[in-house]
DNA sequence: GACTTTTTAGGTCGGTTGTCCTAATTTTAG
DNA sequence: CTAAAATTAGGACAACCGACCTAAAAAGTC
């Protein structure tokens, strides 16, 4: 028996190269031709793997929530402490640089296309943010934030996509660097004054 | 001698109009149909005031510098304090909640958009944040804050955009309203650390 | 009132989109 | 190997888009 090469299934290349172009380009944007020349595929296949260009979206977000679950627990077993954590969170800033300066935060600009489309599975693309938002917030409880925890993740939440939003617009990483070590400061700081 | 009413151009209704829905819907997403249908109008006079949808979205841009150079006029006539001027800013995330929770920051969203088409006037959209960073910066020079305005400048443009973003996904008024509470008290502490 | 200029209405064009359909191809099962 | 099932290719479609064109209407001028 000869070892066959991994052979990614269409419907998982499609559901990829879509979520890259969704990114880049925009959902609307982005045409099912857009697609299939990314692949070079047939546009008609589309319809025998998603029912609609809706179906798609779907099933990107899927994906970008099971992806992101993947991260927050890399970030979970690489580092124990929960300041460590949340800075692992803010450091995306940095390590994701290129993309973010040219096309934004994947999760923000989702949002604001698909509530401006008046589009369904806005509600879906809000879980990402939510479960970044529920992931800071259980390490914030744990640092000993107290009540304070949600208040502090939805903050967290905040200030990375202003920061993310002004990078786009200026692509100015000196600025970046500057945010992600005072946002680092600021949690280093917050620990230190729960500790007392 | 009767008193007419005032007759709004037509081609100032149709910059308004395409402004509204550029902000509510998107550039893209906006057709000619739908700003036509919006002023009872026919879709074939476009093109007597604009040679292409590019220049109505210039149109548009122009527009939106010169409302915010009134705004910003209008604060620096209703308060002298840089103090009070910065807050004037931060507090537009309330006066104008019900249009940020639905639609996000105009300036922000706009930005967005135009970068993930790959459209030129981008560069111009990208002034309108100009205009609110040099002002704002003149504010913190004023208050003395010296080599540090620039970068407090920029500090509260991202803070308000984080904000504004997270407030259209969640649509929830009382984290807006703790947000910009905290926003004012920090500059106000900014304010009395220059003092000293 | 007659004439010129400005402005609007409405239709048309080529191109693109999402969707659908069918035939060909590949894969799987017995 | 053969038959059935799963998958892909490629074309056709109706609808929509931005753009363009021409004739009618309105406004302004003398």
């Amino acid at each position: 028996m000869v070892v066959t090469a991994i052979s990614i299934k269409t419907r998982e290349r499609i559901v990829e190269a879509a979520d890259r172009l969704f990114y880049r380009q925009g959902f609307e944007h982005t045409s099912f031709a857009d697609i299939a020349a990314e692949l070079s595929l047939s546009r008609g296949n589309f319809y025998y793997h998603f029912q609609a260009k809706d179906d798609l979206l779907a099933a990107v977000i899927a994906r970008r929530l099971a992806m992101t679950r993947a991260m927050l627990s890399e970030w979970e077993a690489a580092t124990s402490s929960p300041l460590g954590r949340i800075q692992s969170y803010i450091c995306i800033l940095l390590t994701n640089w290129q993309l973010i300066k040219r096309y934004g935060c994947p999760v923000g600009t989702l949002c604001t296309e698909l509530s401006k489309l008046g589009h369904q599975d806005k509600a879906a693309a809000k879980q990402i943010f939510s479960l970044f938002r529920e992931w800071l917030k259980v390490q914030f409880t744990a640092m000993g934030a107290g009540d304070r925890a949600t208040d502090l993740a939805l903050q967290v939440l905040a200030w990375s996509q202003g920061v993310a939003s002004l990078a786009q617009a200026y692509q100015d990483k000196a600025f970046v660097q500057r945010e992600v070590e005072r946002m680092c400061a600021w949690v280093d700081e917050l620990e230190q004054s729960f500790d007392r």
